[in-house]
DNA sequence: CAGTGAGCGAGCTTCCGCTTGACTT
């Protein structure tokens, strides 16, 4: 008896003692540590690291005939933790479930709770937008279930996509080529890029005439004034253009109107994950993937906010602190507390817009790229809460006479700077915005002389093409693709090879310049450079075909409203008025057959053209997508003759490519002459254009040297430099160790590892039993990860 | 390191959204 006691005791003792209180779960671990802070010892928080279980990896996952029950798994990756968080959960009194307050973490709050096993009737859901303790507090009094239509209208998004994703993309392995794939949003995005260059590629520019003057008076202070102004009327022909100069060259020039309106401008909200992408993107230079891993970075330093959002919103906290340090730092008048509505469409705002964690931190330690990017955080978040600019523009008509066209010229001055004292926004334009002067003083009816009047032409430019940031933009707009997802989404269309990130150098064209000076006219021309690209996404050919077959057979998918429509009634069901299931089996009957009726049409898509027929050989020329790209086609194929193929380069489509164009592929390999004795040859081979010479390559430089029109001189200088720079690549040589010059600076190499120098090492003055020093020191740390090539 | 391009067939590929590490040259 006394044992049983003693036992109970024991074990209650023991329990206690092991036993957590409360166990609070919640999706980031970043977050985990924060709240911990919040909580006190009662509660332990951790983190489920997102998702904890999807449908099937490798198959549909999804059975159809059964209302389209979803077959879920935990992945390999998420097993460890899963296990964790189940022996956590069995040891806690009582489980929080904190997920974010959206449709996918109302989706995780359910699957931990079915794969931890825990009681539904005891599992407290809670929920907070911002990391504060009044917030946590207030989400921890007041707990509640968890809400299954918000989770049903998770898995309708879940198994829509993967019935999308995993019935389409084996079309395309079929009827285009092997490991393609389809998507809701991917699919869109390409689409978006095939349309605008279809644009521009049909686009023809126009010129006019846009005519400029430089007007010189005197004012009633009897100072000197310039001016510069536009005529608002544009000539399409140089001939009219010629003719208004004649006349300018006979009238006479006085003040006209003078107007000055008063106007304000106004900061633009803190930043969401979409416009800090577009704005390191313009002011930084930073490609959208970059600039994640630099805010995941700040993130877990605890500088900013969640990174992932589409919020515009800040927490009341952060408005407070704002504040204070704007009052402190620029004063009163600087400040104007501001909440701003988040209009993006399809917003779920579980989150607060991006923000520092502290605006009394302007700058923050760390390497260059996570200061930049952290003051760009710090300035947007700052200036939003400023008070606006007050502007004042002012527009002067000059007058004509006797001609009843006039000039304008406009200036703005600021007469407050207001949040551009911190911060301004840029914009997507090319050439950037031009300043606008300050214009000096002149009274109505002063009298101008015109001192020259130039009349430029200009033409008009296609619309631009995408940047990874901008087709961000557009894909918020269109309410496509979620803050976590729209760095994969850019890195997955570039990984099929339906785009790329290219450069164009652009062509010269030449503009017509007409001059009226001293009464005389002259003509003359420059030249301007047209259709220079830099970073743009560019569709390539497989992208293009894709695009066409998936528009031909899947029309309503590939509608850039499919995603609003689908989404509607995403909400219907998160509303509880529509049925999960039956929405899905509305969809999927009509798609299932046309996915059979894709499969069922014989023909593949090659995008093949003949582009007429080769004068030299009088043989047809074809273009088509070949196992291995696009190439051009001299010749049909037939038993015992093999046609002459070419590869199209990387800025020809298929689609554009002309005959003379495509003869010109064929002209490689060719002979520059003899150097020395052998032959050069350039070619182009696995790795790109090269030069062969004395049984040895050497490549050419991208961007620089091209194949077709490379001279012997310059093949033969890119192989002394090249002989020079293996020549300098040899630093010492002991037989097995070597000291060599790499692409990261000079290291130490033997049986195929390298050592790195350390810094305060002079490599060149190295001896051998040095070197072994160095490796014998970095030598047990691991060998050589050279991974096998697979052929 | 320095082209392939036909056709057959086995076995593989693929979606979108939540999250962070491993990997390093």
């Amino acid at each position: 008896m006394k044992l049983v006691i003693r036992f109970v005791y024991f074990a209650l003792f023991f329990n206690s003692y092991l036993m957590t209180e409360n166990l609070v779960i919640v999706e980031s671990p970043a977050k985990a540590k924060t709240i911990e802070k919040f909580l006190g010892k009662d509660f332990k928080v951790v983190s489920s690291f997102g998702h904890i279980r999807d449908l099937t990896k490798n198959k549909l996952g999804i059975e159809v005939e059964k209302g389209f029950k979803p077959v879920y798994e935990v992945p390999s990756d998420k097993q460890k933790v899963v296990s964790e968080l189940r022996k956590l959960a069995a040891d806690s009194k009582t489980v929080w479930i904190a997920s974010d307050e959206d449709r996918e973490g109302e989706a995780i709050a359910w699957h931990l709770v079915t794969v931890l096993g825990l009681d539904p009737s005891t599992t407290l859901r809670i929920v907070f937008h911002e990391i504060t303790k009044d917030a946590i507090t207030n989400a921890i009094n007041h707990p509640r279930a968890i809400n299954m239509d918000l989770v049903n209208a998770q898995q309708a998004r879940r198994v829509l996509d993967r019935l999308v994703g995993f019935e389409i993309s084996p079309v395309l392995w079929k009827k285009v080529q092997p490991s393609l794939s389809a998507g809701r949003v991917q699919s869109v995005a390409v689409r978006l890029l095939v349309d605008r260059e279809r644009e521009i590629i049909g686009f023809t520019p126009e010129s006019s005439f846009r005519v400029n003057g430089l007007f010189k008076g005197i004012n009633n202070k009897s100072e000197e004034v310039i001016l510069k102004a536009e005529c608002a009327r544009k000539f399409i022909k140089e001939a009219d253009a010629t003719k208004f100069l004649t006349t300018c060259s006979e009238s006479e020039f006085s003040i006209g109107n003078i107007s000055v309106k008063p106007g304000t401008r106004s900061p633009a909200p803190p930043f969401t994950t979409s416009t800090l992408q577009q704005e390191a993107y313009r002011k930084l230079g930073f490609s959208v993937a970059q600039t994640m891993s630099v805010a995941q970075k700040l993130y877990e330093a605890g500088r900013i906010t969640y990174m992932r959002t589409d919020s515009t919103n800040l927490s009341s906290l952060a408005l407070n602190t704002a504040k204070e340090v704007i009052m402190a730092d620029y004063g009163t008048e600087y400040s104007r507390t501001r909440q701003f509505k988040t209009h993006s469409k399809g917003a779920q705002e579980a989150h607060e817009a991006i923000r520092p964690t502290f605006f009394d931190k302007k700058t923050i330690t760390g390497n260059n790229n996570e200061k930049k990017l952290y003051e760009l955080i710090w300035k947007r978040a700052i200036a939003s809460q400023m008070a606006e600019a007050i502007t004042e523009k002012t527009t002067i008509t000059i007058e004509m006479n006797p001609s009843c066209e006039n000039f304008t010229a406009s200036g703005e001055v600021i007469r407050f700077d207001g949040f551009l004292r911190v911060y301004s926004e840029s914009t997507d334009a090319e050439g950037g915005e031009d300043e606008k002067p300050i214009l000096p003083s002149v009274a109505k009816g002063m009298p101008l002389s015109a001192e020259t009047i130039t009349a430029l032409q200009r033409f008009t430019t296609p619309p631009p093409r995408y940047t990874e940031a901008s087709l961000v933009k557009k894909l918020e707009e269109l309410g496509i693709g979620r803050p976590s997802t729209y760095a994969p989404i850019i890195s997955t269309i570039q990984a099929r090879g339906y785009v790329a990130r290219e450069e164009r150098p652009g062509e010269k064209r030449s503009l017509i310049i007409l001059t009226l000076a001293k009464g005389k006219i002259t003509r003359s021309e420059k030249s301007e450079i047209t259709g220079k690209e830099k970073s743009k996404l560019f569709p390539k050919d497989i992208g293009m075909i894709v695009n066409d077959f998936l528009i031909k057979n899947f029309p309503d998918i590939l509608d850039y409203n499919f995603t609003a429509g689908v989404e509607k009634q995403f909400d219907e069901i998160a509303g509880g008025e529509l049925e999960w299931s039956k929405m899905i089996s509305v969809f999927y009957s009509p798609f299932h057959k046309s996915i059979d009726e894709a499969l069922s049409k014989k023909e593949r898509m090659t995008g093949s053209r003949e582009l007429g027929t080769d004068p030299a050989t009088g043989l047809p020329v074809f273009v088509k997508m070949s196992k291995y790209g696009p190439v051009v086609q001299l010749g049909e194929a037939s038993p015992g003759n093999k046609p002459r193929f070419a590869n199209l380069r990387r800025d020809q489509l298929l689609e554009t490519i002309t005959l003379s164009e495509a003869l010109v592929l064929f002209s490689l390999p060719r002979s520059l002459g003899m150097l020395e004795g052998s032959e050069l040859v350039v070619g182009t081979g696995k790795f790109g254009p090269y030069v062969r010479y004395d049984g040895k390559f050497y490549s050419l430089k991208r961007g620089v040297d091209d194949p077709y029109t490379i001279t012997a001189e310059r093949a033969a200088g890119l192989i002394a430099e090249k002989q020079e720079s293996e020549k300098k690549k040899v630093i010492a040589d002991f037989g097995e160790i070597q000291v060599l010059n790499g692409r990261y600076g000079p290291y130490i190499t033997m049986d195929k590892n390298n050592f790195r120098i350390p810094k305060e090492i002079e490599p060149n003055k190295l001896t051998k039993e040095e070197c072994l020093a160095i490796i014998e020191k970095g030598g047990t740390k691991k060998k050589s990860t050279k991974t096998v090539k697979k052929k």
